[in-house]
DNA sequence: AATTTGAATTATGAATGCATATTTTGACGA
DNA sequence: TCGTCAAAATATGCATTCATAATTCAAATT
């Protein structure tokens, strides 16, 4: 059957084969809840659409026990709709779900600078430098994705340097609930500006281990960003209007 | 065979029988979550112990396959730890847990008081007093239990008042995950009566709707139950290396 | 022609079965 | 008596099967 061979691909493509390391074997349902995260997150499934299990079984080369096992571990982090006796669904964010988000966003991002100020080392302050300079020159040639992908390398850098995984996985978690709203995100070139504003600010406060002021920042750094997805969430539903 | 019967006995528990509204029945692999997560959190289950599929199959009279998709579920929340091949546990809090986890409860709650203080009415306000002198009074009279009953229904209510459902279910989990470690505090006379205090604080903050100082009080707060909590993790530890 | 009803199809919910990894137990040897 | 190793027992991971709810499609009636 090729339901072994299949296996043992998923688990390769996470696996490290010959390592001395604790192994770190990955059941195929771990193994579905990451990759359809991910799918979830880049947008390669659209809010909204409806998920047969029969299709996502063939298309992993599994059965439905797994993947239904993936759903339900999804359905509690908020990324698919659980109906009974309807099946699954990508959850789609509405405007209250995207006014609820970010203000808890925006209280675990100044908490995670916060932390970082008290840790964080000159080495790694050069390296987030670094990020945010990077950064500004994809701001200056307007290349969105790539500065879209800087964006989120400082923010999660910052939660690394705060050194605490908790807090870290309850921000990406939330992260990827509003993560398929940004794939609309067409920044305007005020608020583009004014995010690499920001940005400098926090660097700023960063640079001078000023905890309270880099968390306040960040607050309003996020409030902004609330903003910024809710005007393309507006936008977006005038052009499926105009259809 | 039996399981059908214990199938309804626990749709009855949740249904409204002849109600018009929208039905809400429940699945059983629901169900099951919210047991299993009472009994975690209400200490039915003690950190560390063992779960065996078949005894847990056995006592609610469903099959594996429910409940292993419940235990997938309380594994993302991290109530339970899943090991492949090896079953799983209920998830002990480590001092690094309890250090890592109420930095963000506080966050959270500062937040959540932040909210509350530009949404209260003078009803809710006449509500939260209501019980904070109902839980003076249990403090007065060292009753415990009826103290942290209230205490949490206080902190329960300023969410409710906060009117952000994310915020809450984030809360609520986290808070969960805690809440083993409680059953084992039995606070000193010395940091009793700072929560206490501390709670009073809370009280005028709210009523002047300070948002900003209610937070930072707010914050204080989860810092000092933080630090009992450890405290009380700590004797703990030493009593059972007393065996 | 449109709407409604009911049978057939399809999909989900839950149980069971099978393969494999782990734990336990007992026997053998030191 | 203790430790080690192997075989049996046990538990888990996944696939499959069965039951039931939802959807679809066609036929019949208005």
């Amino acid at each position: 059957m090729s339901t072994t061979e299949n296996l043992t691909m998923l688990q390769k493509s996470t696996g490290t084969p010959g390592a001395a390391k604790p192994i770190a074997r990955q059941s195929l349902h771990d193994e579905v809840v990451n990759r359809l995260r991910d799918m979830i997150v880049e947008g390669e499934l659209t809010p909204g659409e409806r998920i047969s299990e029969r299709l996502l079984c063939d298309r992993f080369g599994i059965s439905r026990t797994p993947l239904r096992e993936a759903l339900k571990v999804l359905a509690s982090e908020g990324l698919v709709v659980l109906t009974p006796n309807r099946g699954a669904r990508i959850a789609h964010l509405t405007v209250k779900d995207v006014d609820e988000t970010f203000p808890i966003m925006g209280a675990l991002e100044a908490l995670s600078g916060e932390l970082a100020c008290q840790r964080v080392t000159d080495t790694e302050l050069a390296e987030i430098r670094a990020l945010h300079y990077q950064m500004v020159v994809h701001f200056q040639r307007h290349e969105l994705p790539e500065y879209f992908h800087l964006n989120q390398a400082i923010h999660e850098k910052l939660l690394a340097v705060a050194d605490n995984p908790t807090l870290a996985n309850i921000y990406r978690s939330l992260s990827g609930r509003v993560s398929p709203a940004r794939y609309m995100a067409n920044m305007t070139k005020k608020r583009w500006s004014q995010a690499v504003r920001e940005h400098e600010r926090i660097l700023k406060a960063l640079e001078a281990r000023d905890g309270p002021r880099l968390a306040k920042i960040l607050k309003e750094h996020l409030e902004n960003k609330r903003e910024t997805v809710k005007e393309a969430m507006l936008a977006a539903l005038e052009a499926e209007s105009d259809n």
